[in-house]
DNA sequence: ATGAAAGCGCTAACAT
DNA sequence: ATGTTAGCGCTTTCAT
């Protein structure tokens, strides 16, 4: 017979709800009773089974991760960050990737649509004109909480970074170091946080009056191959650019790349700058300069918020966009 | 009221078991009924309890994946690898990180000793001598796959890379190189992969007729500051080594952090290799010569074996090591 | 302080 | 081909 509260209960020749009491600690029982409830379940290996629980009392004790990659350090670190509160509260963290595609994330998040998690954090793949997937979510009581690429027309709480003033602090250095054309790496054309990195890059062009049509905007994808092209291109262009940001890591190293590639020495022949939580980008040839993203507290933050939610009756969550700065760390590729 | 099978039943005037046999496109049901209940179910959205469904059949679907950490690039590959198969196959993916703390490890996986999950794939923290969290999962049905760091004592498939072919090789290349003196940065003292790399290592140097107490070996941990004072003195001792071959990922990336504090010139003055599935390893200053570890492909193959042991009647898992190699790709930092 | 009983939503053995 | 029924293991009223 499996080790189960009726097994308790008929062995301590207690009724089941006695011992389910018991396990809970209710102050309905007697400090006797469990203190042999307890006992015998540590003597005997009891451990409750969670798909009971969880259909019982409708909640199953985990949230679901959804991450477009994990080959990115700041989505590594993220998951550190939010598994790490959430193991501290009880709670099991279901992790699961988009690639990059919005289909893949849509059949993803409707399988939350019936509480197979409690409550979801999401970094959005790309925002898609369709969001039916994530709002439907608060109308079947699962709550949800965007970090870093977020959907600022939903309802709920965003963590984020200062995405905007960093897009101009990473225009204004480069500037300050002398470039005279910059390069902005977008990531797909509909993101919230590369348009907002996007905005404050335009912002400080325009202040230092920079001619926004001589400074080109690349759209780049998933797609390395595709990517690394586009980077060549504009790089091999007669009137190529001296100074790049790179709105995420990944297109930052593909410029690397290309650099090496086609022999464009940095910081000699362009400057550049990348948002990333890379931990060795001091390490790198040369060491990149980067806007530092507090990807480990922004997941901690995110996780936190939506865990205290789910312990509260209502559990929707206020509309609120968390701010945690990032930091601009000057190194040798912007020298 | 919700929308449960019971609903769709009384709806469409069905006993449950037809609707639920219905829905599972059963041969007992008329293709008639099946059509029926399919497009009242997506006109009314109707999605399985998962928690009702997992309790009566007793599995969840969902699959464990514990790790050391995830600020790994070897770890983070290999999740990719996992969720890509969970995700084809229908499964879940939970993941648990342990921090390289052995009690950490312990209450994780007893927790999936009641059926909350319906396999495990883990890399071990540390091989201490208790294994008894985890062979209680093969006595209670839940089986397990090793990858990476693995234990050798227990009764299921590992999967693994030519550990000790690759401690040889890094070894003998470093001798090839013209090193005289080199040291081993081992992880912990007790992890099979570790000491298979080190037997490996010492292997090699006994055929080029090294002598062993020269070559030392370091110990490190999980704790940077005091892995980098253990390198920094060996490196700044008189007959400092000219060769390292670093075991895992951070001991390498703390080794050219203390070369670069004390300013010793990397291949100059000192070689290294390192284990490591680090993409961007051909841009660190000096590039970083690897073995590059199959990470991905360790997991996908992990994944594959557990998930298809979950198909069968009988889930256990022979006994077997699947071995995937590595490659040793050379780069500047052992030129 | 303890017990009896109903039921969460689904599945599957067993009718019909 | 469809229906009836008995649980899976737990929680939670509602007695006692």
């Amino acid at each position: 017979m499996n080790i189960t509260i009726k097994k308790i209960a008929e062995d301590l020749q207690l009724a089941v709800s006695t011992v389910s009491k018991a396990l809970r600690d209710s102050h309905e029982i007697s400090a006797a009773t469990k203190a042999r409830v307890f006992a015998y379940a540590a003597e005997i290996d009891y451990m409750p089974n969670p798909y009971a629980s969880s259909l019982k009392r409708g909640r199953s004790g985990n949230i679901a991760v959804v991450l477009p990659e994990v080959a990115d350090s700041f989505f590594s670190a993220a998951i550190n960050g939010i598994e790490e509160v959430a193991q501290a509260q009880g709670y099991h963290v279901m992790v699961y990737l988009t690639h990059e595609n919005v289909k893949t994330e849509q059949a993803i998040v409707r399988d939350f649509w019936n509480g197979r998690v409690d409550g979801v954090l999401i970094s959005i793949t790309s925002d898609a004109k369709d969001y039916n997937h994530l709002s439907e979510l608060a109308t079947r009581n699962v709550p949800l909480v965007f970090f870093d690429r977020i959907c600022e027309d939903l309802n709920t709480t965003s963590v984020v970074t200062n995405d905007q003033e960093c897009g101009y602090n990473a225009a204004r250095h480069l500037i300050h170091r002398g470039c005279k054309k910059i390069a902005f790496l977008a990531l797909f054309d509909d993101l919230s946080i590369v348009r907002k990195r996007l905005n404050g890059f335009q912002q400080a062009l325009r202040e230092y009056n920079f001619d926004l049509q001589q400074n080109p905007i690349l759209y780049l994808t998933n797609d390395e191959r595709f990517n690394k092209e586009q980077i060549r291109n504009i790089l091999e262009s007669k009137d190529r650019p001296d100074g790049i940001v790179g709105s995420v890591e990944k297109v930052v190293m593909q410029t690397y790349d290309v650099c090496r590639e086609i022999r464009l020495s940095i910081p000699n022949d362009i400057r550049i700058i990348g948002f990333s939580h890379l931990q060795i980008a001091h390490l790198l040839n040369p060491s990149l300069t980067t806007i530092t993203q507090p990807a480990f507290e922004m997941g901690k933050m995110a996780a936190s918020i939506l865990i205290k939610s789910l312990t509260k009756k209502s559990s929707m969550i206020r509309k609120e966009q968390i701010m945690i700065p990032s930091v601009l760390i000057e190194r040798d590729s912007t020298k």
